[in-house]
This record gives C-alpha cells, sequence and structure tokens, in this order.
DNA sequence: GTAACTAGTTACTAAAAAGTAACTATCAAT
DNA sequence: ATTGATAGTTACTTTTTAGTAACTAGTTAC
C-alpha cells in the first residue's frame, strides 16, 4: 500500500529555521531580552543604571550578558576617561534592527496572554 | 550637581517586554521552533514522522516538548483508533499565528548571519 | 513465538544556565 | 582612615535542560 508522502522541507524552510535557531540563539538566557529593551527604550545606560532598571539581576549576569551581547555585535561597550570610570553601553546598528522583531513578539505576547486569561 | 535622569520605562514598554518573554518561554528549548517549523511547513504529522524529520531528537524530548505545546494550546495532539494507532500533531491556530514572528526571526537571522560572515 | 512497528515512558547521567556571596581595584568625600 | 560609589571578578552551589539507554503495551507479519 502506497503511502501518501508528506512533501520534503524545501531547502528554503530549512534556511529559515536555521534563521530563526540563529535569532534565538543571540537572545537566548533570561536577561538579554530585558537588557535589549531596557537600552532600546531608554538609550545608552552605564552598567549601574542598567542593574538598577533590571530587577534582580546579579552583577555577574549582566556582565557576562553584556560580554555576551557585544560579541555578537549587538551592544557597543564606551569607557569614558572620567574619574570615577564611567562605562556606557548601547546598541549597536544590529541590536537597533531587532526591534521590529522584538515588537512583533511583545504584541503576538500580549494577545496570546489575553486569550489564554478569556480560556 | 542635578544628573541627567534617563527617563523611566513606560507602562507600555515594560508590557512590551513581557510580551516578548512570554512568547519566548513558548519557544523555548531546543526543540520547539524546529517541531513548530516542520509542522508549519509540512502540516500535520505522527510521532515517528516527526522524529524522522527532526534529526536527532529522543523520543523522550520529542514526547516532552510535544505535550507542553499542547498545554500551551499550540499544537493539538488527535488519536485516531486505528489498528495500530495513529496519533496525529498539528498546529492550533495559535500555533499557526506565529508564523509571522517565526518569518521575521528567519529573515533577520539569515541576514545577520550574511553581515557576520563579512566581518 | 519472535521480530518489527506504533507511540510513547522511566530511571539515570551529563552538561549548561543561573544564582549567591564575597571579593578586587580605583577614586572621592568626610 | 573609613565609608561609599563605580565596574566589575571569582569560587562555589543550585537549578534547569538535554541526552542515554532500556523498557512498556498493543498490533501485525512471518
Amino acid at each position: 500500500m502506497k503511502k501518501k508522502e508528506a512533501p520534503e522541507l524545501s531547502t528554503r524552510c530549512r534556511v529559515l529555521i536555521q534563521g530563526v535557531r540563529d535569532t534565538q540563539d543571540l537572545l537566548n538566557g533570561k536577561w538579554k531580552t530585558p537588557i535589549i529593551g531596557a537600552l532600546y527604550y531608554r538609550g545608552k545606560m552605564r552598567f549601574m543604571e542598567l542593574r538598577r532598571e533590571l530587577d534582580g539581576i546579579a552583577p555577574k549576569m549582566l556582565s557576562q550578558e553584556l560580554k555576551d551581547l557585544e560579541m555578537n555585535h549587538l551592544v557597543t561597550r564606551t569607557v569614558y576617561n572620567t574619574m570615577p570610570v564611567t562605562v556606557e553601553y548601547d546598541l549597536t546598528e544590529y541590536g537597533r534592527s531587532l526591534n521590529s522583531i522584538l515588537d512583533a513578539m511583545g504584541e503576538w505576547g500580549i494577545k496570546y496572554r489575553e486569550q489564554m486569561l478569556k480560556l
């Protein structure tokens, strides 16, 4: 008996799914999105400002996540030669270009939550 | 000396960031996006079809992730009273409505990867 | 009766992510 | 000299996530 096979996943689809994975990897972890969000909505911030903004984050985590974001070219770190030193973090062009995705995810999540509360 | 304070994050922004977190939570883990992708691009599939499609997934993980997606109303599970039993998984309306987000993430990820290779 | 297919489950292990607490170095003010 | 701020680091523990391997229960084919 012949089976009705589902069509194979096209290369295009595989590439798209890989793109999704890449994007997710950049944003993974508990703190990356809130960090990017804070920088997006409030503009460049210093380490301690971010710490205060992101309620409950340990300095270790903040430092680690910022390094990660910097390595992935989503955030820049600028040291100013003031006394005491000032370190400012800001989004790069890439980081800023995530906004449409984050907006879409945010809107979807809000709608989803509303729907779930209705059930 | 007065400090120039960054403006506070508006409630709207906080809600959006929460929405992003909600959406991320639904999609978190290594396998959720590939599962949704497979169901989106190939249509409803059986357990073993999914296993074969998602290279390397252990039955435990597949079962766990499908349960998770089902609990979150993104996927339906239908048992057909055939011999032997057939179990089909499909996306719900909600699951399908993720496609615009996944597309956006996919496209962004593809562009990002291209740019990174140029550096 | 034994091998194989379906759709899973169970117990255990390994690896990754996150959190805790204490600490460093530099400077400034009291 | 002590307190307090900035911007982190280090060692250690806990928690979460993922993977391995073996197993179950029902059915079919040989």
